[in-house]
DNA sequence: GCTAGGATGCTCT
DNA sequence: GAGCATCCTAGCC
């Protein structure tokens, strides 16, 4: 039985602790896979299953923020683990990262999709759509579903709003595959997303 | 169903 | 000033 159709529970799980963020960046992405994402506002909650994740790494990875070294928009990537570090991107779209690595070095997570699972309704207003497909299916429509902006750059995920839990659920098999959405480095096997599943953004390569 | 092109403004060189 | 970790819509098949 998918997730989806199970009952709703009374709590959120306890969030993930830092030392889950504070590896290597590929393995926590792996992990992150079918873990929950919730963000609380005075709006409600809102959040859901996510299927679809990107590593970036360091300064051996062209198509990360931080490959050129520190800048101010990148500051967070260098930062705490289990940490967000949101970005602005093509003048209108917010798009959610989670900070990896020991401090100092640099890697982040790019969540690129979930698969709706509570605050649906909240979800529909802000994304003006009722498909629940389309809610949060790419990482500018999933900061859209979710009311995550630049106020979230920086907020700890081990404790507060924004937060990730592990509701138990062992993802049978994962599909890795090349990033999509970018030009430089494309070709590394750094996307992970469950197989055969709609809220997935886009097919891989 | 698919594809091309426009929207829009921050970030870095 | 160029590029961008995107999305939406119109137009076409």
């Amino acid at each position: 039985m998918s997730l989806s159709r199970r009952n709703k529970p009374t709590s959120w799980g306890a969030a993930l602790r830092r030392d889950f963020y504070k590896r290597d960046t590929p393995s926590v992405a792996r992990d992150l896979v079918g873990k929950i994402l919730l963000h609380r506002t005075r709006a409600g909650a809102a959040g859901g299953r996510i299927v679809e994740v990107e590593a970036y790494l360091g300064r051996m990875d062209p198509a990360s923020h931080a490959y050129s070294g520190l800048t101010p928009r990148n500051s967070p990537m260098f930062g705490t683990p289990g940490k967000a570090y949101v970005y602005f991107t093509y003048g209108m779209h917010y798009c959610v990262n989670v900070v990896t690595e020991p401090e100092g070095i640099p890697g982040a997570i790019l969540i690129r999709a979930l698969e709706p699972l509570f605050g649906i309704p909240l979800m529909q207003r802000r994304r003006r759509t009722q498909r629940i497909q389309d809610l949060a299916r790419g990482p500018a429509r999933l900061t859209q579903a979710l009311g995550i902006s630049l106020k979230q750059n920086e907020a700890d995920l081990t404790s507060g709003a924004l937060f990730i839990t592990d509701n138990g659920e062992q993802v049978p098999s994962l599909v890795v595959s090349g990033r999509i959405g970018i030009r430089k480095a494309c070709e590394l096997p750094l996307r992970f997303y469950l197989p055969d599943n709609p809220f997935v953004s886009r097919p891989g390569r």
